[in-house]
DNA sequence: CCTACTATTGACCGGCTGGTAAATATTCTC
DNA sequence: GAGAATATTTACCAGCCGGTCAATAGTAGG
């Protein structure tokens, strides 16, 4: 086998194993699990660690799409342009390899989530807020207030948790778990409840805890 | 030192300790960190899968209260009702040593959280559908659709994302950050979040994919 | 005090861990 | 097809891991 397909072949089966063992696991199961000598990935990878951040390399750097950060600039209905991105932005990262990694590199030594979410925080979120104020006629170009940013990440996280977290890290089914028409429902009833409720968080939004339901309970 | 006192200031560490660590982590080095020999944990418990199931006990079994459904049956406007029950859910669980010992045996045999959450699918989420919809005036007692259960899974999910894994996973801070008054804010904007799409996914509800807010974009 | 019980410890075991060193198998080049 | 380069393996090491065992320190009751 060749240097380069052998070298692919241990990075694709070691995102594979650290995905479903954690990155605690031992080396001599993957290379078990691959079907060779354990010595033969110090061939290839000096360290552990050194193979661990190829994984990272692969699974995180690899998967990020520029488009992302495009496609909030496209005229379009905030909606459409928050579903949009969401149904790409999801359709990468919902695999049991990158949220099991990317968890499991949290409660470790947290190195992972620290350069993923600083590229998240500075590249994706602040320009939603952005695009989400401009939906609503709000031209303020000031830093996202905390409740801003609090009930993005209630859409954000609300999504990641409950079509990644919840499947792949606790085992949990849902209910068209596996149907993209399904997720894409999901994500629509989401981004509109986000958007439902976004004027109300926004700079000089009137009344921050009016009970807006009163009469319906 | 009493055997229980020597038997409780062991737990508490073990749930300080696996916390941090990992519930892979060795127990030589829980002794150390509490100050004693790592054979006389095997004076109190017999192996260290018995220690875990006693941390579980006390975190996971002991922290459930049940308020929680009781409070869903009180006669209170909705989403003052969901309010309470999630500053007292929340009380309870946003804790480093919940949430990172649920998530990290999620990744490892993912017995804790199969257990914990039939509890909550049986306890509580059926009973959120059921008042979400009563308060919009749906008698339905029919299972909860996918759609209604992705919602409720958003709140929740999103909550539970925003203000656990998010700190303590991943060690990403958040502005207002230990301050109960932006705590009770932000559910409070996370509820009205989601009562406010609520009535669009109960079953019978008219138009699913309608688009609420193209006239704002 | 002495005895019996229990809390606590140090020494140790077998198996596993990341990593090294050297030997062997394979392939490529001329 | 010889020789060099490299892919791959076998044998090994030092340290760590959960767990056992027997010895010691401490204490409560008579």
């Amino acid at each position: 086998m060749s240097a380069a397909a052998r070298e692919e072949q241990i990075v694709a089966g070691a995102i594979a194993f650290f995905s479903r063992r954690g990155l605690d696991a031992q080396i001599r199961d993957l290379a078990e699990e691959i079907g060779i000598a354990h010595t033969l990935l110090y061939h290839y990878f000096p360290t552990k660690q050194a193979l661990i951040d190829r994984v990272y390399e692969e699974l995180f750097v690899g998967r990020w799409d520029p488009q992302w950060e495009r496609l909030l600039d496209r005229p379009m209905p905030i909606e459409e342009k928050l579903c949009a991105l969401y149904e790409s932005y999801l359709a990468a990262i919902l695999t049991p390899e990158w949220i099991r990694i990317i968890v499991g590199s949290g409660l470790s030594d947290g190195v992972i989530p620290a350069r993923y979410f600083a590229l998240l925080q500075e590249r994706l979120l602040p320009k939603i807020v952005r695009e989400t104020r401009k939906a609503f006629g709000n031209r303020s170009r000031a830093r996202a207030t905390a409740r801003e940013q609090a009930l993005l990440m209630g859409l954000h996280g609300g999504l990641v948790y409950s079509l990644g977290i919840w499947p792949y890290v606790y085992g949990q089914a849902f209910e068209g778990q596996g149907d993209p028409a399904m997720i894409g429902q999901i994500i629509r009833d989401r981004v509109q409840s986000y958007l439902a409720h976004a004027a109300a968080v926004m700079p000089g939004a009137p009344k921050p805890a009016a009970r807006v339901l009163d009469k319906a309970a």
